[in-house]
DNA sequence: AGCGGACCTTGACCGGAATCAAGTCCGGCA
DNA sequence: TGCCGGACTTGATTCCGGTCAAGGTCCGCT
């Protein structure tokens, strides 16, 4: 039994990336205990802002989005979240954010309680949290900049950067080398979303990139980057 | 001698507010013997975007700001410190901004090595860094989605209420109450940074807002909210 | 294969904030 | 007290990206 349990985390595909990398043998069937794996379609959600905040996760597979409502209506994505990445604010009430299933996705659930006791008796796990959680604030305030100051075009080069090195990284499919295809995780609405542009925008935006020869489409989610070089000298313009 | 050293901590001004505050007594004699006070002139910088990363900081006074520069050379202000925030970031090998006082202010500065040292081995400092950067992180992404979403006058009246309501917290010489007059700890240029709009723009809707009754300025940096209520209602539309 | 609908592209026009350009005000200093 | 310089305000104009409005394309489904 215990066996089998430990298992689950053995076969983990994001097993020496994710959180839970550093601990042992022994912290790790406990936490394979805790872990309850689940599949999620796309668009669906695994909680909205305002929910009581009751779980923590680790995504398996597939990319996820953080996002909020603006009173008045509109959607901001504030984050995205790829393989081995943390779901979560541990200690908070309510949950900050929605979090929705872009691709087909896979997620391993932990309830809120168990996982702070985790950390709590895991010294390492809370210092991994920590270290993840440091380098999260920088990538956010890295976007800020963009959202900021950055052109329409600007924004766009560096979400594909961004994605192309996220995908590469995580093996969602895409290898490393120029001009390989990659298969996006988000619709242009969902692009607009991160990118606080509209959707026309975005289309205008990749059109010119595409008549530039920077990158190639293949139907309506694959890319090919054709110049990565030009790519990321249009997302430092402006 | 000891006593002396504790005497430092003992008369902190954020002794309970900042990340100190869970320290026990020997804990925070070992601390204010690694702490060292430091005054900034309005205008100078702590650390510089790229720097080796040597040192965190607790901020004991005024105001700073945490900024980057595009590559295209405009500022951008990515976050703000007020009195019990903390400044740096453990385990990283560089600095990811400039650390800059919008005021003059007072730091106390710990070297990053032992600091990190006084983590391992003083755990409550470890979760309660944990917990703030959390909150950090939270709070960069509420103003991801202002950046991303909200007209000029609505991220003006965003940055105001929140400058009001941190200035209030942390005692920085403004008190609770509608009409209170608030030294405003930014130019005009320096929140243009912060909103990621032109100083043209922050004067005219600071104008605006004037024209409306909503607010009244004394001097350049003197400030009175007269309507909460409806700078609440122009930081939500939009 | 053909259909239907969602997703995407393209075009015309509009508006909010940037840019360019004078002034004006405050605050320090002689 | 008056002057100087930087910070701020105000006005005229421009332009990027939003809005409104048609089409076009991909893709799943029968």
């Amino acid at each position: 039994m215990e066996r089998w349990l430990t298992k689950v985390c053995e076969d983990c595909v994001v097993r020496d990336r994710s959180l839970c990398g550093t601990l042992d043998d022994a912290a790790l069937t406990e936490m394979s205990r805790l872990g309850r794996r689940r599949k999620l379609a796309a668009g669906e959600s695994l909680q909205f802002e305002g929910d009581d905040n009751i779980l923590c996760a680790n995504v398996l597979g597939g990319v996820l989005k953080l996002s909020s409502l603006t009173p008045s209506g509109d959607a901001q994505t504030v984050g995205l979240l790829y393989p081995a990445d943390f779901i979560g604010r541990p200690y908070a009430d309510t949950v900050d954010h929605d979090i929705t299933a872009l691709t087909e996705a896979e997620v391993c659930i932990f309830a809120r309680a168990p996982f702070e006791r985790m950390m709590a008796e895991n010294i390492q796990l809370e210092r991994q949290l920590l270290e993840r959680t440091l380098s999260e604030l920088e990538r956010s305030r890295r976007w800020l900049l963009f959202l900021g100051r950055k052109s329409a075009g600007a924004r766009l080069a560096g979400l594909l950067i961004d994605i192309d090195r996220r995908m590469a990284q995580t093996g969602c499919g895409a290898d490393l080398g120029v001009g390989q295809l990659i298969q996006l995780p988000l619709t242009r609405t969902e692009m607009a979303d991160v990118l606080g542009l509209t959707i026309e925008t975005v289309s205008r935006e990749l059109g010119k990139l595409k008549d530039a020869g920077v990158i190639a489409t293949e139907g309506r989610r694959g890319l090919r980057i054709l110049k990565p070089a030009a790519l990321k000298t249009i997302m430092d313009s402006e």
